[in-house]
DNA sequence: GCGATTTCTGCAATCGATTGCATTGGAGGC
DNA sequence: GCCTCCAATGCAATCGATTGCAGAAATCGC
């Protein structure tokens, strides 16, 4: 423990426009008009070098409040995960903070803990804060999150989650596309009897990559309805062991199983080394996300890669038109993922 | 792409506290002194019951602009990250935005990239936004932030970093305590020849991790000057790797290496695999830090766990109550790591 | 029951920037 | 040389809440 204390500085009360008009010798508003790259078009040339003079000569800055207030605009954007250390999340995060902030918006981010409570909590402290926008990484079904934006006449915009028949725009990943990618990188291996460690109910992922799954089996020709389907309560390691537990105890074999996110497959490692099933050998899994670090896992898992980062890009980016232009019609943008093979799928072992 | 066009309400223009004062039939700042909760008792009750009344009949929320531009006051923290994707810093985020949430604050998120002049851009912009505080955990050496925060009238806390010398409050790890940890740890198993893999320098754990690598080793009765040191030139995978690869070509003999960090782990153990040694048999490895899933990489790494959340939570209280509270003396919390035995250690090799 | 306090509430200024409208000055037309 | 017109600038209201001060009402003391 340090007893410094800290130095505080004159404390020079910050600079307004009115002091740089004072001192450039012109009126504030033209001030205004001269600092503001949109309007500085009304000022004669050398009027706007005598203002931003001026101004840096007094260090003034901006008071985004004052301008907010008057304008309605905070140039401030809100993004709302479930859980930040959830690590599909900060990609998305970081990336739609840096396209925020190349737009001169600053970004607030808050973790709803999937309660929609706090969610609405925390949407109306946004909207308190009059940000021009808000990001949705949370929406699970039934929540009332975009009726409270619209309601708050807050644009907003959808990540990672759609919600069906929601009047905003949403960036997801093409679920069904990635699923199907998986199932065929089996089905070319060999196996025929795959079953499925399907998401928990109510998020859009979980139905499509179940739906994907169905699909993709057909399209190989495999009969959808005989393969072994177990949901898991969440996504959560300790929720795809219970799963995986409960698949095998199923007693329908399967040589495969696509899961429906990677860390499910973490909780499927565990009960298939209980089971004394040998991944990649004696099982094929496959994930979904490519998170961090599951290439350095034991088996390496063969899984989807995501563009998180552009998730959060294209995102950030279809808010700002948004804004821009509200009435200009909505987007549904479906980002193309990637199959990346590891060391968990392989042929299925012979009958011995 | 849908074509579905936002619904927009009837706008209702947002109520106002004038409108409540008129509804309740008091006078606005009689609104204004009922509904904040810090004034509320200036109010009679039955005054009270009314304004509350009135103001939720209208469904008025605060502007928060407003209220900031006079009181100079924005209710709003910033957060400081070099990169939010570097798995240390969420947890950091979310538990310091939790916190934050629960006194009402909003939490600005920006990332630095370790840009200098990014960061300094970004604790301007920030300005602009009036935040109440920041909270710095990019501090480097040579990093003028704090200075431009003294400047700027902005309180500040340092967290994960510390800046030496710097009069503002930090909330670190205590890395020398946990390197005695490992040290302690792989001496006990009887190792002698202990090499360190160290970070990128000019950085506060870097060094604070090799100084008490040199002490730890003296404490056990070793020689610090003669165990092999390398550094690497980030806290990078890659980097990780060409620092263990020069440790290898350096020649001197060393039975286990203890790394500044997880990440450089990962690095060492490809480099360690690529020279044909088996980290857990023919060479023990430590980390630091704990990332998610290092007990999932194989073989399982042996590592320090520092309190990131708990770090973020203190460093948050910390800055509230220097908020409050602007001469009180600065703090310097070091939290106390713990260390995590897994498979990446283990008695040396005996010779054959 | 009257003056002295103590509450409670109203008034009006204020925070800092923006913007519709009015005014000024100068350029250009004839 | 005078009038018109346009561009540049000034004026003043405004965004929504807070707060020092003043006035009104209620309470208290004696």
């Amino acid at each position: 423990m340090s007893n410094r204390r800290h130095l505080r500085p004159a404390e020079a009360p910050r600079a307004t426009i009115a002091d740089v008009a004072r001192l450039a010798g012109v009126h504030a508003s033209t001030v205004s008009r001269a600092l503001n790259p949109a309007t500085s078009g009304m000022v004669t040339r050398a009027v706007a070098l005598r203002v931003t003079a001026a101004a840096d000569s007094l260090g003034w800055r901006p008071s985004a409040l004052a301008a907010g207030l008057r304008t309605r605009r905070s140039r401030t954007i809100g993004i709302l995960v479930p859980d930040l250390v959830n690590p599909i999340f900060p990609p998305i995060v970081r990336a739609a903070e840096t396209l925020l902030a190349a737009q001169g918006y600053a970004t607030l981010v808050a973790n709803t803990d999937n309660d929609p409570a706090r969610e609405t909590l925390l949407i109306e402290r946004m909207a308190t804060h009059l940000v021009d926008g808000l990001m949705l990484a949370s929406a699970a079904e039934g929540t009332s999150a975009l009726e409270l934006c619209a309601r708050l006449g807050i644009p907003a915009v959808l990540i990672n989650r759609r919600l069906p028949g929601a009047a905003a725009s949403a960036v997801t990943n093409d679920d069904r596309y990635g699923i199907g990618l998986v199932v065929a990188h089996l089905v070319k291996l060999g196996h025929r009897r795959i079953a499925h460690l399907a998401g928990p109910p109510g998020v859009s992922t979980a139905n499509d990559r179940r739906s994907g799954f169905r699909a993709a089996l057909k399209a190989a020709g495999l009969d959808p309805a005989s393969a072994p389907i177990q949901a898991a309560r969440a996504y959560a390691i300790e929720a795809g062991r219970e799963a995986m537990a409960a698949l095998l105890a199923g007693g329908a074999p399967f040589t495969a199983v696509v899961a429906a996110n990677d860390m499910l497959c973490l909780g499927a490692y565990d009960a298939l080394a209980a089971a004394g099933l040998r991944v990649g050998v004696d099982i094929s899994v496959t994930g979904f996300n490519d998170m961090p670090f599951v290439d350095r896992i034991h088996p390496g898992l063969t899984t989807v890669r995501i563009q998180h980062a552009a998730m959060g890009r294209e995102a950030a980016g279809l808010l700002l038109a948004e804004i821009a232009a509200p009435d200009a019609p909505r987007q549904d943008l479906r980002l193309v993922p990637e199959l990346i093979i590891r060391a968990s799928t392989r042929a299925p072992p012979t009958k011995s």
